[in-house]
DNA sequence: GATAGTTTCATACAAACGTTTGAAATGCAA
DNA sequence: TTGCATTTCAAACGTTTGTATGAAACTATC
């Protein structure tokens, strides 16, 4: 029976490291002196650096998916298998924006670490990242079964779209704050799940047949 | 009189390289044998390695914000010195996405550059990334004089929104391309603009006195 | 064509890094 | 206690990195 002791204090050590200082920052070296042992232990239990950063985005990782499926769960049986929209689309940011903004102090490490991941992308986490398709299917399924009479392509470019300003405003939320002198308050993290959703549902709520989107009404450069 | 045809191979020889192989995996070495130069010339020409990335950086941004006021100022002028809140925010996105996109074999190296750059986001280029908010205040001011009757909350958020997309767009065009399975053509690079363009106009086609977001019409969890 | 300033070059430096090693320590079963 | 496997530890290894040095080569001016 493996003590875990050592191991799990080097995940703790090591995600706050990260969460605090970016990934370009902290060594091993950092690492085992915030976890109090010893330089070796790392490789010892996980082999490399890039397979103990590879673990903690993992587990970060699947506890988002598993809280974005339950959400998403939770509205459809609540709609006898077939959600809203809007709701769909509110489990698949809400999570992520839960998790991530809010007042500064109040974030948890776990938040300030996922925050960095999509801030720097290291190469060891962006490998692991293209396994999120399947997760990403599971919610076109559901606003197929919301919107059945969208095409799939355009689903497509709403999920798209809608994670796009999520993450974005996770990792900008700094820029926006300082753009607008503080008239965006992205600390009041509901309201920023609400703009992202209606803005998203926007997005798929144009009827299908019309033959292109208001705004290519002007002129089209080149 | 400095001969410059030293200078001009680095950042060539740099520029290709880090397009093709990213910030990481580059090293001055890599850059001096690629441009056929001694390994000291960078520092004597950049000062250092960061300065030679930041050069990069700073030419390729004035550049793309050079285009988007060219496009800005001719659509204003068009309009006698008010532009249609579609070409504003095309010539916002408009730039960046008509040099980040389109078919990967016919990409310009400065192109694949920006795209690595919004990628991985190395320290050198983030500390510069925050003067670009004067420039984008030049776009909130068009915005107003386009939309003079939305509050400057909104248009923050639709000029956030509408980078955002366009942004994540680039990024993860591979993940879209592979999700939809080449269902979206993210190849079509005016199609994509007309997309990113018509959805930031809806959401700032809101209208102002609206209590609140459509989506927020539903249950708010928590 | 001597001189002063600029640019190139080979080489060295010093530091930092992730990883490895082999012995010591510890835990556990018989 | 003996024996075996697991875990810890200090130390070192071998690269790789960006940068610095000082002499040589080149360029232009007088």
């Amino acid at each position: 029976m493996p003590s875990d002791q050592t191991r799990t204090a080097i995940l703790a050590a090591a995600e706050r490291l990260y969460a605090d200082r970016g990934f370009g920052d902290v060594t091993l070296r950092d690492i085992v002196a915030e976890a109090n042992v010893n330089l070796a232990a790392v490789n010892y239990h996980f082999g490399s650096k890039d397979e103990l950063i590879a673990e903690l985005f993992v587990t970060r990782s699947l506890a988002l998916n598993k809280e974005r499926l339950r959400e998403l769960r939770e509205a459809e049986e609540a709609g006898n298998g077939r959600a809203d929209i809007s709701e769909v689309l509110r489990a698949l940011v809400g999570p992520t924006l839960r998790g991530c903004l809010g007042p500064e102090n109040q974030r948890s490490t776990p938040a300030r670490f996922m925050i960095r991941v999509s801030i720097e992308s290291v190469p060891a986490i962006r490998r692991i990242r293209n396994r999120e398709i399947d997760h990403l299917r599971k919610f076109i399924a559901a606003m197929r079964r919301s919107l059945p009479d969208r095409s799939d392509v355009e689903l497509y470019w709403g999920l798209h779209f809608a994670l796009a300003m999520a993450q974005q405003t996770v990792r900008d939320s700094e820029r926006l704050a300082k753009l607008s002198e503080g008239k965006c308050d992205v600390d009041d993290v509901e309201d920023v799940i609400d703009r992202v959703v209606s803005v998203a549902v926007m997005a798929l709520a144009r009827t299908a047949g019309e033959p292109k989107l208001a705004a290519a009404a002007g002129p089209r450069h080149r």
